[in-house]
DNA sequence: CGAAAAATGTTAATGGCGACAACATTTTTT
DNA sequence: AAAAAATGTTGTCGCCATTAACATTTTTCG
């Protein structure tokens, strides 16, 4: 798929080959890992090559990160389509598809919300992709209201009290700090269930037990 | 302070020194500007002078996200010791003190958890400084199931729950992703004593309306 | 079609960095 | 006071990000 043409001197889709590869090194050996001279290696192609799609670095990482974002905010809309009726049901699959797929790829969730990428000002399709994943999980919270499961307190503060949780919780994980061992996924979701539990019981309608 | 000795070849203090200006160059330029020759050469010492103190660059910033923990956990302890009567406004206090602490330096903070140190294995003092920080937080949440504010589940999963949620926000807000624009420190305490409200709600003993 | 322009690649060079080896000086031990 | 240990220096290595100057393809359009 990478190679659309011949295969001579020119290479045929090397910024989107560059992406890939350098999510797959993120990955695999860490952002740190991850230097442009050995992403064009992989790829056969000089260093400088690199810099014909990408201005820095620092810009193929912000590539890199958006990508997780618009993952990130698929994964929220695509819970958000298959809403099942119960609301509590819907709040317990919303945050496990986050967390999931947070913990999946945790390099590349560190890249995007750690310091590796200090400003994501001069990015503005990187901070594009954050916002609307932030989005996702706005429209969340005020189903979440609306079905009666929440409060009716302001949907943002709520929206970020919920995301909070969930990204303190998943770096926790992947920083190695999280003093449940938890090696199956199984053992991952009992955790997370209980966490939900929390959290919903802190934000839900003045009713209940 | 940092040349005890007369000031010849030997600088006298040369590994705490370099540990106070190497988190002074994290706090201002990043975890990214802190580069072993930079350090060096504000204690105008060559940079191979670092390597008799630290074995890497990596042993160096360990031994600083170690004083991060120490100051922590230092917090945490202090909060703990000048607790006062009401359960709810302690709990309250030490919520604040964890975050302000966090919020008033940090890349220090960001160094403490982020993938800088990729693994904290190697390190045990920092691993140990981690834990007695977290220590702290149990304990903190024993005093505050004790007192009748929380439930009485397992104080591990509840601290750790508490430890996520104060994390994320942390995470979140250095990473310029607070959708509050918190200027003030008056603003970013009532944002956090509406967080701590619905946290603690999530915990709280059975009964309340 | 075919030339000019644009796109995309290459090599070579620069300066900074982490790390190490070999050597120098000072302090501590004995 | 001599030996050993501690702590500093210079010089060097390979890797890295970035840029300049040059080469080859592909695309545009007269």
């Amino acid at each position: 798929m990478a190679r659309a043409t011949a295969r001579g001197y020119h290479h045929g889709d090397l910024k989107q080959a560059l992406l890939k590869t350098g999510l797959g090194i993120i990955e695999s050996e860490g952002i740190a890992g991850l230097t442009l001279q050995k992403a064009a290696r992989r790829q056969g192609v000089s260093a400088a090559a690199v810099y014909r799609h990408y201005a820095s670095k620092e810009d193929l990482l912000a590539a890199i990160a958006t990508e997780g974002f618009l993952m990130l905010g698929a994964a929220i809309q695509k819970t958000l389509q298959n809403r099942p009726k119960d609301a509590r049901l819907f709040f317990r699959k919303s945050v496990a598809a986050y967390i999931d797929l947070a913990i999946a790829r945790p390099n590349h969730y560190e890249l995007m919300f750690g310091g590796a990428i200090p400003d994501h000002g001069p990015h503005p399709e990187l901070v594009a992709a954050g916002e609307a994943a932030f989005g996702g999980l706005l429209e969340t919270v005020r189903i979440c209201q609306h079905e009666g499961l929440f409060k009716k307190r302001k949907p943002i503060l709520m929206a970020f009290h919920v995301w909070s949780m969930m990204h303190g919780f998943v770096m926790l994980h992947i920083a190695g700090r999280n003093p449940f061992a938890v090696d199956r996924p199984a053992q991952l979701h009992r955790l997370t269930g209980l966490m939900v539990q929390f959290l919903r019981r802190g934000l839900d309608s003045d009713r209940r037990i």
